[in-house]
Order: C-alpha cells, then sequence, then structure tokens
RNA sequence: GCGAGCGUAGCCAAGUGGUUAAGGCAGCGGAUUGUGGUUCCGCCAUUCGAGGGUUCGAGUCCCUUCGUUCGCCCCA
C-alpha cells in the first residue's frame, strides 16, 4: 500500500462506532456527577520524571512500554501510560489540597502505552478514571467502587465479578513478600520461566501466574491478609462490611497485586469473563504515599481506571446501537429548487429538527431510496414546480401521504406536527 | 520483547502451481427524464499488503518486510 494507514495500535473509532461511546460516556458523566465527583482535563504528555517516580521505575509500564522522546527543548517528555500520575501532578501544582477537604476528580480521555496489539488492548487507548484525594477513610474506597458499579448497571453489562484484596502498608509488604519468596524458594525448579525470574525481581507478581503449576505450587503459600496490620485489617474488614450492605458483591483474591508501584491496603479489579485474556475492564486502588513521593503534602488517596475499549467490546455484546434517525430528509432536482433546499433545510434545523439534504441533483428515485435509508420521518420535495410556487410536497415516509405546503407556511405546519414527527423517529 | 495463525475490491469471501482472479453485500448507472423499502439489467481488482526469489508459468511455493489476529509478558 502506498497510501497512509493509522499507525501499529492505534485505531478509528467510525461514525458507527461512536454511538457506543456516547452512550458510555453520557452515562458515565450522569452518575460521576450524582455522585460528586468533578472532571479533570489534564495535559496528555507529561515529564517523563513524573511516570518514573510515580508508576515506579520497575514496573514494566515505565521500563519498557512508554512513548518517551526528546522535544525541540531538548526535554524528555512522554504521553501519559496512565491518568493518575498526571492528576496528583496537578492536585499539588495547583494546590488543590488547600481548597480543604476531600476532592473527587474524573478523567476521562487517551492513555499510552507502546505495547504488542492484542484483543482488548492498544497502543493508545481510553480510560475513565476517578481519583478520590484527602481522606483516608475506607469509606472512600468503597465510594469509589460503588460509583464504579454504578456506571457498569447502568450501561446493562453482564457477568463481571469484583475481585478484592487488601495489600497493606508497604512493611506489612516487605515481610510478606520475604515470606513468600522463603515459602517458593525450595520449588524454584518447578516455577515457570517467568515467575523464576520474578522470584528476585518481584515476587508478589508470581501470585498471579498464569501458569497452572506455578498456580498449584501456590495453594499451600502463604496469604498476603495474614501479614495485614490491625488497622489494615480493620480497615478491609470495613470495606467488605460496607460492600456487603449496599449488595455489591465481591470475591476476595489473595492472589491480586496490581503492577504500579503506589498502592496500598484495598486493591481491586472488574473482570468480565467475556473477554479473552484481558479479562480486566476496572483495576484500581488505595495509594496513600503517592503525593508525598511526588512532592505534594501527606494525601492519601484512593482511584481507579477503565479500559474503555473494553468496555466497548461489551457494550458490542449487548443490544447492538444504531445511529440516530433523522426528522427531515430533504431531495431537490433542478437549479432553482436546490437552491430553495438549502434555505428550507436551513430553517427547519433552527426550528430544532435534525434534517439532511440530498447534495447529489440525481433522479428523485435516487433520491428517495436514500431518504429511505436515512430513517427520516418525513421528506421535504422540491422540483421545479415547488419552486416555482414557493411550496414544497411533504411526505412521510412510514404512509406515503404527502401533501402541498407553501414555504411560507412551513414553520407553523412542522411545529403543528412536531408530536408526529418526532414520534416518527 | 517472545510464540502461533492470517493478509484477494469499501465489507464478507471462492481460489491450494497453468491464467479470462468465482460469488455475495454495499456503491454507482439504467429499466422508472418527478417519487422509497421488491424485482430485473449493467458497471465496479491489468491484480491478490509490499519487496525480492524459485519456476516455462505464482494469489497459490520460498525469503524479507509491513500490517493484522490470538496468546505470553504486562496491564485498563
Amino acid at each position: 500500500m502506498g497510501s497512509i494507514e493509522a499507525l501499529r495500535g492505534t485505531r478509528d473509532i467510525l461514525p458507527e462506532e461512536v454511538c457506543y461511546w456516547q452512550r458510555l460516556e453520557s452515562i458515565a458523566r450522569d452518575i460521576l456527577a450524582r455522585a460528586a465527583f468533578h472532571e479533570i482535563r489534564t495535559p496528555i504528555f507529561e515529564q517523563t520524571a513524573l511516570f518514573e517516580r510515580s508508576i515506579g521505575e520497575a514496573t514494566d509500564v515505565v521500563g519498557k512500554e512508554m512513548y518517551t522522546f526528546k522535544d525541540r527543548g531538548d526535554r524528555s517528555i512522554t504521553l501519559r501510560p496512565e491518568g493518575t500520575a498526571g492528576v496528583v501532578r496537578s492536585y499539588i501544582e495547583h494546590g488543590l489540597h488547600a481548597q480543604g477537604g476531600v476532592q473527587r476528580l474524573w478523567y476521562l480521555g487517551p492513555m499510552f502505552r507502546y505495547e504488542r496489539p492484542q484483543a482488548g488492548r492498544q497502543r493508545q487507548f481510553h480510560q475513565l478514571g476517578v481519583e478520590v484525594l484527602g481522606t483516608a477513610s475506607p469509606r472512600a474506597d468503597v465510594e469509589a467502587i460503588a460509583v464504579a458499579a454504578d456506571i457498569l448497571k447502568a450501561l446493562g453489562v453482564k457477568d463481571l465479578s469484583l475481585q478484592l484484596n487488601s495489600i497493606g502498608t508497604s512493611e506489612s509488604r516487605q515481610q510478606y513478600r520475604a515470606a513468600l519468596v522463603q515459602y517458593l524458594t525450595p520449588y524454584k525448579a518447578d516455577l515457570d520461566e517467568d515467575s523464576q525470574d520474578r522470584l528476585d525481581r518481584n515476587p508478589l507478581r508470581i501470585l498471579d501466574s498464569k501458569d497452572e503449576k506455578t498456580q498449584a505450587i501456590l495453594e499451600k503459600a502463604p496469604s498476603v491478609l495474614d501479614f495485614l496490620d490491625d488497622d489494615s485489617r480493620s480497615r478491609f474488614d470495613l470495606v467488605q462490611a460496607l460492600l456487603t450492605e449496599l449488595g455489591i458483591a465481591y470475591q476476595i483474591n489473595t492472589r491480586l497485586v496490581r503492577g504500579l508501584d503506589y498502592y496500598s491496603h484495598t486493591v481491586f479489579e472488574i473482570q468480565s469473563a467475556d473477554l479473552g485474556a484481558q479479562a480486566t475492564v476496572v483495576g484500581g486502588g488505595r495509594y496513600d504515599k503517592l503525593v508525598t513521593e511526588l512532592g505534594g503534602p501527606d494525601t492519601p488517596a484512593v482511584g481507579w481506571a477503565m479500559g474503555l475499549e473494553r468496555m466497548i467490546l461489551l457494550l458490542k455484546q449487548l443490544a447492538p446501537q444504531t445511529k440516530a434517525a433523522i426528522d427531515f430528509y430533504v431531495v431537490s432536482r433542478g437549479d432553482q429548487a436546490e437552491q430553495q433546499a438549502v434555505i428550507v433545510a436551513q430553517n427547519l434545523r433552527q426550528q430544532g429538527f435534525s434534517v439532511e439534504m440530498d447534495l447529489s441533483g440525481s433522479a428523485f428515485g435516487k433520491q428517495f431510496k436514500r431518504a429511505d435509508r436515512s430513517g427520516a420521518s418525513a421528506c421535504l420535495i422540491l422540483g421545479d414546480a415547488e419552486a416555482e410556487a414557493k411550496t414544497v410536497q411533504l411526505k412521510w415516509m412510514a404512509s406515503g401521504e404527502q401533501h402541498v405546503v407553501a414555504q411560507a407556511d412551513l414553520p407553523n405546519y412542522v411545529a403543528s406536527v412536531r408530536q408526529q414527527i418526532s414520534a416518527a423517529t
């Protein structure tokens, strides 16, 4: 192909798919507004150091997945691989903490990770995320989870499971990590290859290995939950109690560890059985130390991110969405008629109707065919005779019924049949 | 970064070494020079992702490359 195509891992969202996105976005906005979350928009690129410090230098995201390059001022900048870092940076930079109380923020936009694309994974993808900053209360964890659950429920997505875990504080996690290494070391030879590497690099990641043999060995491994201190323990208990109270089903999953370094205490994922290997639709947790690590005041926080491409895949499995039908389709032929059609169409639009005008100049038969396909409830017809008489023929597509209306009377006429039009649309 | 599958028109595709690249959908034109969901007719790939090679001959075999799909890693 000589022509330029979209880059690997990027794709166009065409009009017929956009209706899914619009529905998802409008439902999410509505629910987030009701939960008193406020939208924040941060830049798509940031200083590379921001992500290195927040996500963790040792993570794959930072180590090999970032779109990092030098700009013309020789600054190292990175296309954001996730949303939390930018939101926290903004929170600190603008002193949002000084506005007192808790900040409930949400964002929606593209993220970039240099990975091999596969089902539910692209290099440019979109996330919707929420962050609750300024409170350590486990009630915030629950509120965040609940708002995610509400969005998913409103969208009608089925067969989801909420996986819940607590990874405690960094201190208790150190202890657990040591115990896990101690337990696994004798089995090292029996672990899958990746997990053998991880044993000294990042042992917690062995927990979510997909290898069956590794999972079998993990059956009798120590559990993170046994290493929680009293505070973590009671926080986790309260989270569970409140979720139960709210009727939000969850499963404790002690194998759930999250990939980004900044998490502590509550972590969770919402997974779907219908997405293949990339099952996680929502992932999040508490990150009490991140704000201070990025130079802000001590600010505990909790948040999650939702993978929108994955959501769209699920939505498409449900009821198919169709493009919105229009009210009027304007058919015209002949110089005078075609010019009058422009005016007629524009007037109707200013009255609040949706109007498509046929610009082809082809035979009436062809134009009617397109009118039919447009799904318009009515057709407006202008030919030489109508142009001469300054009238228009209004034809109801469903019944075929048709009559003459003077162009001057058209605003009144269509206003009087507004009900009929919207019902037919 | 690793493994496997696949790339024929806008879309879905047949074709598996012999040459005139099926068919369907969509589109366009006509039957119907001013009236739509049906029907009928016609048009729509000098070319099979790209480049190279083998062969008398390649969409069909080989190599390279790009893209894509599924998985691993990782993550939303």
